[in-house]
Order: C-alpha cells, then structure tokens, then sequence
DNA sequence: GGACCAAAGTGGTCTTGACCACTCGTTGAC
DNA sequence: GTCAACGAGTGGTCAAGACCACTTTGGTCC
C-alpha cells in the first residue's frame, strides 16, 4: 500500500482516504479541480470504488462538486436562508445577488384525497399545480410546486404567473389577504428529476419545505413544497422566547 | 438476468431496484426485517454492491436502518421539531414522550479566537464546554454542545447540570435572563463520534443546530452547537408575515 | 483562423469475488 | 434448566476489472 498509513488503530480505508482529501481542499479555491480519480485512487493505494465512495459523501455534504466527463471540483459554499415568510426575491436582492423566476410547468387537476385535505377543499375540486424554479444569478436554488385552489384564481395564463406574485393575483382578483401559515422542514436529498432541474447530483443533501398558507378569514389558499439546494443554503432564524 | 426488466428507457439498475424496495415497503411495517442483501441481489438480478448503493441511499433518507450482523429494518417514520425556543423537554413531553438528558463530557477550557469571537470574550477567557445527549423515551435524539462563559457559571459540578436547566442557573446565580438569540440550521450528515452517539450509520442525514443566545442586557451568554437526527426530526414554523 | 473529428481522459455504473466483524440460534455439556 | 461455544447468516469493507457516457484536447483540413 502506498499513500496511506495502515489502517492500524485509525479506522477504514475510507476515514483515511476522506482526512486525505480535506487535507488537500484546504489549499484549493472554489472551483479548483482536483486530481482524477483514477490518479487519486493510485496515489492513496485505494481501489477506485473506495475512493469513489469517499467523494460521493464529500459531494452530498457540498463540499465538492462533479461533471461528468469534466472533474471533480471544489464546491462554493453555503448560502443562510432566513426562515421568514420574505420572498425570494427580496432575500436574494439583500444578498446583492439577481433573483429570476422561471414557471416550468403549470397545468390545473382535480385534487384527489391527500390535496384535497390539506387545502380543505374536496377531492374533486380542482387545482393549479404551478412549478417553478427559483434563480440567483441564473443560478438554480429551489425549486417549488404551488398548489391552488383554482376558483381562487380562475383562468390562468402563464404571463400572469410571470409578472405577478400568487399573493398579488389573490388580492387583486378576490381581495384576499395573507394572515398566517404552518410550514415544515426537513432535510432531504434530491430525486433524479429534482437533481436534474437543479443541477446537482442524484441524492444530494437538500431542504424539502411544505408549506399551508391560510387567509384572514382563515381559509387555507395554498400549499407549497419546495426543495432548496442543500449545498447552497442553511436557515437563521432569530430567536424571542417570550413572543411564541 | 431474472427479477427486473431491462433497463431499457427505464434508467439505472438502481433506479430499478430503488423502486423494487419502495414497493417492498408498502406491504412492511415499521421494525419489519428485509430480506438480506445477498437474497435481494439475487432476486433482483443485480450485485450485492449495486444493491447495497441503494440501501445505502434509503438508509441515509431515513426509510431504512441496518444492524451489523443481524438485518435491515424498516425505520419508524420522523418526529417534527417546533422551531421555537421551547426546551427540549417540553417538546417531548407533549408528545406523550419522557424527555431524558445525560451530560456526557463537561470540562474547562481556554475559548480560543473563534469562540472567542462567537461569546464576544477574550479568547484567553475560559468557558464551560458541556456535552449533553438529548434523549425521548431511552432513545438518543440530539446531541447538544454547549459554551458558556465561565465567569456566568464559575465553578459547576456535574450535579448541578442534571438538576438544572443552564438557564435557571443564570437566573440563579447572575440574575441574568434570556433575551433573544440566533440560530442557523443546515442539513448535515453524521460524523462517525456523532454516529456512535446518536445510534445512526456514519454520513446519516441530520439536522445542524448552532445558536448564539443573548441576554437582555444585549450580552451574549452561550453558544450552542446540535445535532438532531434527520430521520426523527423535521421541523414544523408557524409563520406570521406582519410580525416580521 | 475556424470547423470537424478522433483520441484520450474524465466521471458513472456494474460485476465478481474475497474477507472481516457482528448477531442470533442451536446444540451439547454440566 | 442454564450457559457457553460454535456455526450459520447477517451487514461492512475492499479490490480488480470491464464497460458506458461525457468532456476536453489536439491535429488535420479547408
């Protein structure tokens, strides 16, 4: 074996190999390029797979990142999402960062059971399922499925979408103001399709938040999953024990 | 090859049998035993390596848990976490759950420039470094580490942190209380200390707490690093737009 | 100088196989 | 009836190898 000490009294191959790696990203820059890994595999006397295994968490812990026929490369770091009801957009004009939109998909369905709960509306009532992808610096961070009852909005064209906020449609159209809503998180890793909308790789560490948002009058008016990049976000929130 | 069809226009093996054990999981119940990884490469015509990459998938997503030498199980489903400033305690007391806490480590040490900086203390100024394990029915839910200033607490002895909350002896002993605070939270994934204490595989996805907290005279009194496991936790906000 | 093509190099997927370490159940001895 | 030992079966780690698919680079031709 070359490379490595052996793996007396200091663990697996691949603790090994992974202390190895961090060592080195600590004279990398964003974007740099680490050696292939057939290279890193010989360097260190491991098998490609063992060395594989190791960056395969590096990338689903966003420390690096990798292109398929290209490299493997050094991952940007984290972007703090506040856990507030702010839109995207004004989070990401603070950060000095250009925030774009961009509707993907929107089509209007019956509810079903599961829908039709959440939104408090029957099963055979129908919705906008609206997806769309949320952008900073033409960079995709999240990517959200909206769920509306579709007598709250009623015909629907996609420039509508585009120009206007949900919350700006339902005021206009039927003076409906938003008071409140329960929100869940938990982390996740992406599907094949959510890594391919946003441009990670399949099984990435990710945020999936749901979202109930419910009127002044107390009517529920949408529900909404998002997933956000795992390797590009983390929450702050500020804390006041006496006001909860 | 026998168990799947082809993969033709169906993507990967492992797309295959991922969807072949979700299947599986519908007719399961929580604490089933799958059958072993051997018999499922065999009887889903694939290589126990390939089958084991996905395994290994939904054991990170929280679906499965595997026990060295005896099996794999299926995992019971996650716990929400209000994201409020209630204690520990009372979150699993109101779900009918007996909250324990078990301080681990406890020492004294010089806080160093970067907790220095995060406690707004000199970095020659000592602080108490307390690892505690957050428990709810005998079960390891979190780790939590927490730094205090030693001139808040002067000398402690280990009692004296089972029997109270680190808040109540602020109150206690400097009438200090708490004001405010902030706390960020990203998806992680286990290291192997934190593994071994929380009884999760090594790179299980979770939840990192890190919480700098404020008294009311604006001084800063701790500063808090957790680890929640991500397949017993998601986190539930109720949110309020106006408030903000 | 630009376009195109081929080759080399990259990551991605999968197989076969070996061996280690842990757990559980069975059997035999006391 | 209990306990210990052993064997079988489990998950865990690793290697060697093959082949696929994508990207980049260099050379050639126009």
């Amino acid at each position: 074996m070359t490379g490595l000490a052996n793996t007396n009294g200091r663990g697996s191959k691949q603790a090994l190999v992974r202390d190895e790696i961090l060592g080195m990203l600590d004279d990398l820059q964003v974007g740099d390029a680490l050696p292939s890994e057939r290279r890193l595999a010989t360097d260190l006397g491991v098998s490609r797979p063992t060395l594989r295994a190791v960056i395969d968490e590096l990338v689903r812990e966003g420390l690096l990142l990798r292109r398929h026929g290209s490299g493997t490369y050094v991952a940007e770091p984290k972007i703090a999402l506040p856990l507030t009801m702010t839109s995207f957009s004004e989070d990401m004009t603070r950060r000095g960062m250009r925030p774009g939109s961009r509707v993907v998909d929107f089509q209007c369905l019956a509810a079903g059971a599961k829908l039709g709960q959440r939104l408090q509306i029957s099963p055979v009532d129908e919705v906008w399922v609206i997806t769309r992808l949320r952008l900073a610096d033409d960079e995709t961070m999240a990517i959200e499925w909206l769920h509306a009852p579709r007598r709250l909005l009623g015909d629907l064209r996609r420039e509508e979408l585009s120009d206007h906020s949900y919350y700006e449609l339902l005021r206009e159209r039927q003076g409906i103001t938003i008071a409140s809503g329960v929100q869940t998180i938990e982390p996740t890793v992406t599907s094949p399709e959510e890594a391919e909308l946003l441009g990670v790789p399949v099984h990435s560490p990710a945020f999936l938040f749901e979202r109930t948002t419910t009127s002044e009058d107390g009517e529920v008016v949408e529900f909404v999953r998002s997933v956000y990049r795992g390797d590009r976000y983390r929450l702050v929130t500020e804390l006041r024990p006496a006001l909860r």
